[in-house]
RNA sequence: CGGGACGUAGCGUAGUUUGGUAGCGCAUCCGGCUGGGGGCCGGAAGGUCGUCGGUUCAAAUCCGGCCGUCCCGACCA
């Protein structure tokens, strides 16, 4: 199979990517995706990282239901208006029609406050740190393979405190220390922090945080979103408690979340036209093992093999073994598949106690000694994990401008040359203006704006903050 | 939901203009030779031509509805 080129198609790459690598396919139900054991060894190492950082950080994992009473849902003004039109509902169930419709969880606010309003009675149940990892339903109009799906997996954090400033600085913790942390350790991929304007901001909340990564076709992606929900949530389901000071007082609430959309992000960040480069820290196999013989040859060969399987101890070996294809079908398809390390064993290699080491990232290929294997390995995952990232921080810093004038970022914004900065007066008709013309959104604005920023790039008035402009997914 | 393209074996496709027994490549299965960058030879199996209806002696082919996929919009936490 041929993969296209990023530059020439940058969509049907991505799609035949993650069809060859077998990562997923589309599902019978519209926008429903399956997803393969592949991909799902990457999801796992994904949530394993991202569930450690929230567990280290004070939170404790719940399970909510799929299926919400749709009265509920109606109790938060915004909330109701920004996911009605994205909502499945169930009418129907044991063969008759439902008194009360339920919905299948866009995300699960409502159903988790108008639990708490049983469990928070005093300030001395807060704050109150829970997570769920489940699966929601967002009926999108255009779906896309684990960017955009009808259906996805993510992790949903939901606290309550007891102070404002307590639930702001938890929505930066975790913004900070777990997303950043997540995708900049474990992915290997920069990312902006930052907050959102107003007309980004999450149904229902008072300040919604991201980080946003950049992808190689010059897109943002929105790869993790934290808000601060103010006390939206905790009136419209009546949950207050008794404060120090004796008095009923409402707890300020955030609500934060990642989900399977980090796999495309993984994807279109690092993948190049051979297609996937996984970082060692994510990929379900960090070493794959091609050996290679003639008939009278395999016996050693495979004995080797397996030796040298074992020498490498924690390290995730895969040993191709498969007698139907020959190295160099192997060679392509596990670079596909995005392999950090192709380790090639044949008996000339054995002869002179050595083996060959092709590195996914850079394509660079060159023997390694048998006795120095192990620490050869350690030393060469590590590098790649470091250099993936240099090479899309790099990549991120080449896109990146700050063009002089309205005209220039306009050109730039619509030609989908990377980042885009520049001052802004915060006027939502100044944002406004730009998407319009271009379609690009403010993707961040500082998390602590400095005092001034020269003047709006836009109207041209005083520019309150730098805005970080792009295209995105 | 609007504009465009498409739907033929597991995957990719030819055939559709001009209606007349559905073909090719890859993959699969069997046998052999092979094996350091997507092997070769021989054999085999695999098809409600997305679906429903219409026109016709005859429909993959013409007409209509529906479903689905992809691209571009609208929408999008």
């Amino acid at each position: 199979m041929a993969l296209p080129k990023q530059s020439e198609d940058f969509p049907a790459w991505y799609q035949q990517v993650v069809k060859g690598a077998e990562l997923a396919e589309n599902s019978l139900a519209r926008g429903s995706m399956v997803i393969r054991p592949y991909g799902y060894a990457i999801w796992e190492a994904i949530q394993a990282g991202v569930d450690r950082r929230i567990k280290a950080t004070g939170h404790s994992n719940v399970y909510f239901p799929l299926l919400i009473p749709q009265s509920l849902l109606d109790k938060e003004a915004d909330h109701v208006e920004g996911f009605a039109p994205q909502v499945a509902v169930v009418t129907h169930g044991g063969g008759s029609k439902l008194e009360e419709p339920l919905i299948i969880r866009p995300t699960s606010e409502t159903i988790i406050w108008s639990t708490y309003a049983k469990w928070i009675q005093s300030y001395r149940d807060l704050p109150l740190l829970l997570n769920q990892w489940a699966n929601v339903v967002r009926w999108e109009m255009r779906t896309r393979l684990f960017l955009r799906t009808s259906e996805f997996l993510w992790q949903e954090g939901h606290t309550a405190h007891e102070t404002a400033p307590e639930a702001i600085e938890e929505a930066r913790m975790i913004l900070m220390d777990v997303y950043r942390a997540t995708v900049e350790e474990d992915f290997a991929i920069p990312v902006l922090t930052g907050r959102k304007s107003a007309a980004e901001r999450f149904p229902g909340a008072i300040e919604t945080l991201a980080i946003e990564a950049m992808m190689r076709d010059g897109k943002a992606l929105q790869a993790g979103t934290s808000h601060y929900l103010g006390q939206n949530f905790a009136k419209a389901y009546d949950v207050q408690f008794l404060g120090r000071e004796g008095k009923q007082e409402y707890p300020f609430a955030t609500s934060w979340g990642v989900s399977t959309r980090l796999v495309g992000g993984l994807i279109m960040a690092h993948g190049d036209d051979k297609g996937l480069r996984l970082p060692p820290k994510l990929a379900p196999f960090q070493v794959v093992i091609v050996p290679i013989y003639r008939d009278d040859a395999k016996a050693t060969v495979m004995e080797a093999v397996y030796r040298i399987k074992q020498s490498l101890g924690d390290v995730r070996v895969k040993i191709d073994d498969r007698e139907e294809h020959r190295p160099g079908y192997k060679f392509n398809e596990w670079e596909l598949r995005g392999v950090p390390i192709r380790l090639e064993i044949g008996p000339r290699d054995l002869e002179a106690g050595q083996v060959m080491a092709y590195r996914r990232d850079t394509g660079e290929k060159a023997p390694i000694a048998l006795e120095s294997l192990s620490s050869a390995i350690a030393e060469m995952l590590t590098d790649i994990q470091k250099s993936l990232f240099q090479s899309a921080l790099d990549f991120r810093t080449e896109h990146t401008f700050s063009p002089g004038s309205y005209d220039e970022l306009v050109d730039l914004l619509s030609s989908v040359a990377g980042f885009v900065q520049g001052g802004w007066c915060g006027s939502p008709e100044c944002e406004t203006k730009v998407k319009d013309r271009t379609k690009a959104t403010i993707r961040v604005l500082p998390l602590d704006p400095a005092d001034r920023e020269g003047n709006c790039i836009v109207c041209g008035s005083a520019a309150t903050e730098l805005a970080t402009w792009a295209q995105s997914y």
